[in-house]
DNA sequence: AATAGTCGCAACCGCCGCAGC
DNA sequence: TGCTGCGGCGGTTGCGACTAT
């Protein structure tokens, strides 16, 4: 893993031109090296990104370094295709990841571990750079907290009785705000057309249902997951309803407090310091710097 | 208001596998 | 069979934005 320091050619000016070195940079002839050294490099232009994307809505994607020459861009068919994909295809998603989103990034990742691409196939509008990036920047920084490695047992552990827990009931917590929320606009929009309120169709579980559908081939877990959630939307027990649907993946405990409290007292971790971060996090004296929900609801 | 420290993200890199010749 | 070009992947880094002091 650990790879000798390369330069960073960003380190040049933005943008400017400078010789290619990457790996499909072949040494060639003098016209050759002549296009290499026009190569652009850095942070995309308005102009570039125009470019590729009037390119690619005329023409498609794909053969990417004929792509690049075709479309008159001044950059390696790599640096095109990522462009593209990361950043200007129609259906990126923006902004920060929801309480879904996270949990499947950490279920997935534990299934397959940095299978990046894998998992991004499984989280519609997400790329695999945005989860790379959330990993090393939110998940690896919380396990830098536990003093531990974020591919250790002891932070899988932590994760399945502590994080993942939390990020259920933030979101069953945010989900039963939008429900009231919405259940409020229904009932005024229906006294105002005169109508009773069970008439109206609210969607608080639209993006869900969504989602659902598009997890089906996981085997179908997340369709049951986000099914069983919208089945207990305002009724309580989320995580219940969760670790049931994960079909052994988390905790086999009825509840959260049951599994919290069965991992700490029932010698569930090996481990004497996740353990008594357990039973600190179950007596409720961890709460600062630590997966606490405020901090989760940041994220929202 | 200025400075230092931290974080998030876009973009780059090397490596690998595959297809075509 | 070996070579070459390409696409894709995972790892890494630098910079701008943001936050704390």
């Amino acid at each position: 893993m650990a790879e000798p320091q390369r330069s960073r050619s960003r380190a040049c000016s933005p943008g400017a031109p400078v010789e290619l070195d990457d790996d499909h940079g072949q040494p060639g002839g003098a016209a050759q090296e002549e296009e290499q050294l026009e190569l652009r490099r850095g942070p995309w232009t308005v102009d570039e990104d125009l470019t590729l994307v009037n390119y690619i809505a005329d023409h498609g994607d794909g053969r990417w370094n004929s792509l690049a020459r075709a479309a008159g861009l001044k950059r390696t068919g790599k640096s095109c295709r990522l462009r593209w994909l990361n950043y200007l295809r129609p259906d990126v998603k923006r902004g920060n990841f929801t309480a879904d989103e996270q949990l499947l990034i950490l279920d997935l990742h534990t299934r397959w571990g940095n299978r990046w691409s894998k998992i991004a196939q499984h989280l519609p509008g997400r790329t695999d750079n945005e989860i790379k990036n959330y990993w090393r920047t939110r998940v690896q920084k919380h396990a830098k907290q536990l003093n531990c490695d974020a591919n250790s047992k002891r932070f899988k552990d932590a994760m399945r009785y502590l994080w993942m827990p939390h990020l259920v009931d933030a979101d069953d917590h945010r989900r039963r705000v939008l429900h009231a929320q919405q259940q409020h606009a229904a009932d005024v929009a229906a006294a105002a057309h005169g109508l009773s309120a069970g008439m109206v169709v609210t969607s608080s579980s639209d993006s869900f249902a969504t989602t659902a559908e598009s997890y089906d081939d996981v085997g179908g877990l997340y369709a049951n997951l986000h099914a069983g959630e919208m089945a207990v939307v305002g009724g309580g027990g989320c995580w219940a309803a969760h670790e049931a649907n994960h079909q052994g993946l988390w905790p086999a405990a009825a509840d959260q407090s049951a599994a919290v409290a069965q991992a700490a007292g029932g010698g569930q971790f090996q481990d004497p310091e996740l353990s008594g971060w357990v039973q600190g996090f179950s007596e409720g004296m961890i709460t600062e710097n630590f997966w606490a929900l405020e901090d989760i609801w940041k994220i929202q």
